[in-house]
DNA sequence: TCTTTAGTTGATCAATCATTCAACATTTTC
DNA sequence: GAAAATGTTGAATGATTGATCAACTAAAGA
């Protein structure tokens, strides 16, 4: 038997079966989409598929990989070079999301969401990437979060609130699909705005009547909460 | 040609496809569902489904259809029984979902935010029982914002608030169902408490400036923002 | 140059897919 | 109680599914 894991790592046909498979499930889903579109699609004979992947499954798991490799230059990279400005990131983020919507003629949300209400259950070995995608989606916000300092009140839970940005963008998409409009997309993202201007108020309030100059990078927050116990536990 | 539309409304046969229909795809989503599998569950042969249903995809709109008029009975009765808490009802709500995914091993979230991703591109006709589906949910959780009357601030928008309500369930349960544990949703839900008692004192506070008793129902407010060329727009 | 490894081909497979329909059974209508 | 409408049976259909593998070619290493 062959050794698939890591099969041809570099390979252009490889890569261009990944590519491939990546924009046809999440246009049409995993189960929808069968293994003889791809190999149409890629311009390729099974044998080279079965190649590289065990099968299926394991092709899944390829995409998900690449697709996780990605995140940065795909996402990230351009959200931060839109702004400066730690907070304004977060909207830019979901901003960029509403615009793949748009041009998509809101079909393309965000495929790891789409994946993880598909597959989570039925393909246990791929709820961990996709796991491990929240992770490192919700843990950028969160450093955004704690960047801006002091501009967010000191109890702020920052890992919690990047949490609830994760959540209104995979809500805001779920609903931006249903409906065929951004609208309640951008009602979600609104609030959430709305919220964050609450915190950066009651920050300033705090900060003013204990006297404190106004500091560019806050003292990192302490990101957990006591329980009746005493024992600390995380909120997210 | 048969006409299919109403057929047999009231057969336990056709009631029990769609219940077992409904369970099924709930579990295994509309794609990964065979209909071999639903006539199997239901103890029934194919010639008994397509009596009913025109096909799968009649099928499919059969159990949203049922599941559109299960709403109240299974979800928002509970909730109001809970609490006549208007404010703690959309927490009430919140939890129950969170219930419902720990009982079920999270594996039962939402199930028209599963059909959501997976069927309202590749079947036209299912979507718009989904998007109305996801109107009356956030209508509900609209009325009872607005039943809280004056305790939240006048210019709070409802309807928005509604809609992040709506999408802190959905972006919720996945996380949940993803990471298979319940704290990302449930720290989702603690910033969305967290925003409402921040709209809550601030209702208080300008209460309390204009020097207004506290109203139990406040006047309805204003869901509209006035947009640059003067216009009124709904923001969700 | 010879050998080995990596990559590709495409016909072929069993299994499953949703669906059909003539025959039969039951219930309703008049 | 005859006729009509409604519901049920289950074998059969053709299409599609994911996957296999022996034969072949191309590239890499000695």
């Amino acid at each position: 038997m062959i050794d698939h894991s890591n099969r041809g790592s570099g390979s252009v046909t490889r890569e261009r079966i990944l590519e491939i498979a990546e924009q046809l499930f999440h246009e049409r889903g995993y189960g929808a989409t069968g293994v003889a579109t791809v190999l149409r699609a890629a311009g390729v004979r099974s044998g080279s598929l079965y190649h590289f992947f065990r099968g299926k499954e394991a092709l899944l798991l390829g995409v998900l990989a690449r697709h996780l490799a990605l995140l940065r230059i795909r996402v990230f990279e351009p959200v931060e070079r839109a702004t400066d400005d730690p907070l304004e990131r977060v909207f830019a983020l979901l901003q960029l999301y509403m615009r793949n919507l748009e041009s998509s003629g809101f079909t393309l949300g965000c495929l790891v969401g789409n994946l993880a209400l598909e597959v989570a259950d039925t393909i246990p070995t791929a709820r961990v990437p996709i796991d491990r995608y929240f992770d490192t989606w919700s843990g950028e916000v969160q450093r955004w979060l704690e960047a801006a300092g002091g501009r967010l009140p000191a109890d702020a839970d920052r890992p919690a609130l990047a949490r609830t940005v994760l959540a209104v963008m995979e809500g805001g998409v779920m609903q931006a699909r249903a409906h065929r409009e951004l609208r309640p997309f951008a009602a979600a993202v609104g609030q959430l705005r709305s919220y964050l201007e609450s915190l950066e108020a009651r920050a300033r309030r705090e900060r003013t009547e204990s006297g404190q100059s106004p500091s560019g990078e806050g003292r990192r927050p302490d990101p957990t909460r006591r329980g009746i116990n005493g024992s600390a536990w995380r909120t997210w």
